[in-house]
RNA sequence: GCGAUCGUAGCUCAGUUGGUUAGAGCGCCGGUUUGUGGUACCGGAGGUCGGGGAUUCGAGCUCCCUCGGUCGCCCCA
């Protein structure tokens, strides 16, 4: 690589080979488990006004304070490369009039941008896909958000995984525990660490998972939210619970599970691997793989009307780091090889007709023939067909399955790749 | 933002206590051999050793700065 090759962006990835293929198979079961669902695909832009996440985030958040990519365009606006979607959504629904819809169930996916010190499953760059639920005061929006969540999950082949499940009560409820929460931990400051003395002024719920061992003896007796949920807030919690419980997803309860964000209310929860199990292994210190809530306090943020809503987020990268390498690129099913020279033309004109059948094809038609053969044996695949010069040995093409050759006819070509890849006679004549 | 660790050909890596023209395997290109076209061999291209500076007669090997990768903290998906 020459010195003057510019290079990528820090936190960037150029995604290539089965993580590719692997990223692909997230985000296509993504889409047909959304299908099942009944969930709506939404497209988003990918920068919006600055104040559409300062506000709805939070000023003093990390996210908004010190990373998002931020600028201003030639107008004059300051404009953010979003950094999560769920503003820009609430942003949608309220500006092109999607109440009509409520309650609206939105899917979509794509990347966000996060200016933070690049690590294992942590992009300055990542992905995410998205699904949300505006409009729908029930706590049976949390359920079927969740039930959704879990399949996908269980489809995606991931295990070892399981769902955490908090609730933060309603604001009042929210603001009570917090205020008990900073009582509580004021009183012994001095003991604490120092990013938790931090946390008591910019997040107190926060102490709350701290992995410091200073922190943790005063965790155990830390006010609980239970004691402060009104009575609604307890019925809301219970009814996500039991129809969880009907819906056949299994949860955890986790206290001390609290969101980042502002504008969450209710209903919090993440997907996160089991100690000691592989995906736990395979994701190192970025353990939750989906996280969301309910964020009822969301729209007015934005200036709307008050509208419930509750949603959930996954890194794609890290899905994909937990479905494991996926091949299905590099194994071809069939690849052509035609002999240098005249026989070019039939070698395209049999592949385009068995691609137009729907089969996944390779033409080999690099470097000379014996290259092509190097190259056609190297992607391992159940079958190569020889196409050669008539004249040569018997006929003018073969067709080969493992270690076994075989002279066949023309029109029992068809027949035999259809046989040879279990699909049944090939018709050619679409 | 903080800490640790690493950075040699396209890829995976060797490079002894600093010493002459920096190596291997794979891949790529060319050739020979083989042949129901999964072999073997020969040759070639490709590196200013991430970048910059310092020490030294001399640095891929030492020191400093810087840019990246990786891992952890923070934060979060």
């Amino acid at each position: 690589m020459s010195k003057n090759t510019p290079k990528a962006i820090r936190g960037t990835q150029d995604i290539f080979g089965a993580d590719a293929e692997a990223f692909a198979f997230v985000v296509e079961t993504f889409e047909r488990v959304r299908r099942l669902y009944r969930f709506r695909r939404i497209e988003m832009p990918v920068f919006e006004k600055t104040e559409v996440f300062a506000r709805s985030l939070g000023e003093t958040t990390d996210v908004v304070s010190k990373e998002m990519y931020s600028f201003e365009d030639r107008g004059g606006d300051s404009l953010t490369l979003r950094p999560e979607f769920t503003a820009g959504i609430a942003r949608a629904y309220l500006t092109n009039g999607w109440q009509q819809h409520a309650p609206l169930k939105a899917a979509t996916h794509g990347p966000l941008f996060r200016y933070e010190r690049p690590q294992k499953g942590r992009y300055r760059q990542f992905h995410q896909i998205d699904a949300e639920i505006i409009g729908a005061v029930e706590p049976q929006a949390d359920v079927e958000l969740l039930a959704m969540a879990d399949q996908l999950l269980k489809e995606l082949g991931i295990e070892g995984v399981t769902l955490h499940l908090n609730t933060l009560g309603d604001g009042t409820s929210r603001e009570a525990w917090r205020a008990a929460l900073i009582e509580y931990f004021s009183a012994v400051k001095d003991q604490l660490s120092e990013d938790s003395q931090q946390r008591l002024e910019k997040n107190p719920l926060r102490i709350l998972d701290s992995k410091d061992g200073r922190d943790k003896p005063f965790l155990a007796d830390a006010p609980k939210i239970d004691d402060f949920l009104s009575d609604e807030a307890r019925a809301f919690f219970k009814a996500v619970t039991d129809g969880l419980d009907a819906a056949g997803v299994k949860w955890v309860r986790a206290e001390a599970l609290v969101r980042g964000l502002d504008y969450y209310r209710h209903t919090a929860f993440e997907f996160i691997p089991d100690e000691g199990s592989a995906a736990a292994e395979a994701l190192g210190a970025q353990s939750t793989v989906l996280g969301g809530g309910r964020y009822d306090g969301l729209m007015e943020s934005l200036g709307g009307p008050a509208t419930p809503a509750v949603g959930w987020a996954a890194g794609i990268e890290r899905l994909a780091m937990l479905v494991g390498k996926r091949e299905i690129f590099d194994r071809a099913k069939l690849v052509i090889v035609p002999d240098t020279g005249n026989v070019e033309e039939l070698a395209w004109y049999y592949t385009s007709q068995l691609r137009a059948s729907g089969l996944s094809v390779e033409i080999a038609y690099s470097g000379k023939a014996k290259k092509r053969i190097d190259k056609a044996r190297r992607t391992d695949p159940d079958a190569i067909f020889f196409v050669r010069e008539r004249g040569h040995a018997e006929g003018n093409e073969y067709l080969r399955q493992g270690a076994h050759m075989s002279v066949i006819a023309m029109d029992e070509l068809a027949e035999k790749v259809g046989t040879i890849l279990g699909v049944g006679k090939i018709d050619w004549s679409r």
